[in-house]
DNA sequence: TGCGTCACGGTTGAC
DNA sequence: AGGTCAACCGTGACG
């Protein structure tokens, strides 16, 4: 259940407790990191707890990821997908098989040994939920050579919680597992400076901006979790009409609240938290969307509304913070031009 | 003052 | 269906 009312830290920024931070905070981190920001600069920037700023950027250099990483869940013990495989495989073989005859089996076919043996009712509950009964079954295989793809292969049950895609700096790789589309690049970010002079693009936001359509997550919550999520659950981009592991629908609605925002950058618009009502969402609106995860959408949008009718701005740079970056940006980039979007 | 580290209270999702 | 557990989160305090 998502908490109604984010939590105010000591810079006056705004983050719900045991949830990760949006992408593009995290994004702007890094960003300004990248351009030289000293962490604690960017803590007070963007009110982010230098703690957290930390653990980011050393996140971002060790694994090249802006992700926060795979929240809950745990990993199977002994149910692997390799395991549900041959079970799924004995079942077809034989529908009449007793649980504990796949248990013997996995043995002796030495799927498993004894430690990693699941137990019958853990085999039971795979034939529950996992592969269903035969005539479900056989309804899968019917069907599957039709609409369905194949069974997933196994996999290494461990990649699940792997990096979701870091783009590492070197340029390698972490694979994109089979099924799993590619994590968009402002996701795992290349350390390569945007080519373009503009502050817009210097700060990011551009790409944050662009986040907006492609970024799933206005709040990084299920949204980017979906990108390791959907690989817990075996997703399967194919099957289900889910955009990069989004729900399509979804995924366009909060598309189209990007879009509709009021389009003002807001870098300038904070709120001080003494300022703030405790967090009142006109509706049920979750604070998430407050975060939506875009510069505009972080500044702005349809959801942290103060009483007095004024967006709150949660992570959103003050004035003062944004015309001093702006002159430390000048001042090493030389001269840029400078969009309105920025002021 | 800046920053790395860690305890804490919280969320999440597979089991 | 609901509890447990182990992963993660960001904050805040400490050194």
């Amino acid at each position: 259940m998502e908490p109604a009312f984010g939590e105010v830290n000591q810079l006056g920024g705004v983050f719900v407790n045991g949830r990760p931070l949006p992408n593009a905070i995290r994004l702007r981190i890094v960003e300004l990191a990248q351009l030289g920001i000293r962490p604690c600069d960017i803590s007070r920037q963007l009110r982010v707890s230098h703690g957290c700023v930390s653990k980011i950027l050393a996140r971002y250099n060790e694994t090249g990821s802006i992700l926060p990483g795979a929240i809950g869940g745990s990993k199977p013990r002994v149910t692997t997908p390799t395991v549900v495989k041959h079970i799924r495989t004995y079942k077809q073989r034989d529908p009449g098989i007793f649980a504990w005859e796949i248990r013997d089996r996995l043995l002796a076919d030495g799927v498993c040994d004894k430690f990693n043996l699941p137990s019958v009712s853990s085999i039971s509950r795979i034939l529950r939920n996992k592969i269903g009964n035969l005539s479900q079954q056989n309804n899968y295989e019917s069907n599957k050579a039709v609409h369905h793809p194949p069974p997933q292969p196994s996999l290494p049950y461990n990649h699940i919680y792997s990096y979701p895609s870091p783009i590492p700096a070197a340029g390698a790789k972490v694979p994109t597992p089979p099924g799993v589309p590619a994590i968009p690049g402002h996701m795992a970010m290349h350390r390569i400076w945007p080519s373009s002079h503009s502050v817009t693009d210097i700060l990011g936001i551009r790409s944050i901006t662009e986040q907006q359509i492609s970024d799933s997550s206005s709040y990084p919550s299920a949204k980017v979790e979906d990108w390791s999520t959907f690989n817990r659950s075996n997703f399967h981009p194919s099957t289900s009409p889910v955009v990069n592991g989004m729900d399509k629908a979804q995924l366009e609605q909060e598309a189209k609240h990007a879009q509709t925002l009021n389009g003002l950058p807001t870098v300038n618009s904070f709120v001080s938290a003494p300022s703030m009502a405790p967090y009142h969402p006109p509706t049920q609106v979750s604070p998430y969307m407050a975060y939506s995860a875009t510069t505009s959408g972080y500044v702005t949008g349809h959801t942290w509304q103060h009483p007095s009718g004024s967006a709150l701005s949660p992570h959103s740079c003050d004035i003062p913070a944004s015309l001093r970056f702006k002159s430390m940006l000048t001042a090493r980039e030389g001269s840029h031009p400078v969009t309105a979007s920025v002021l």
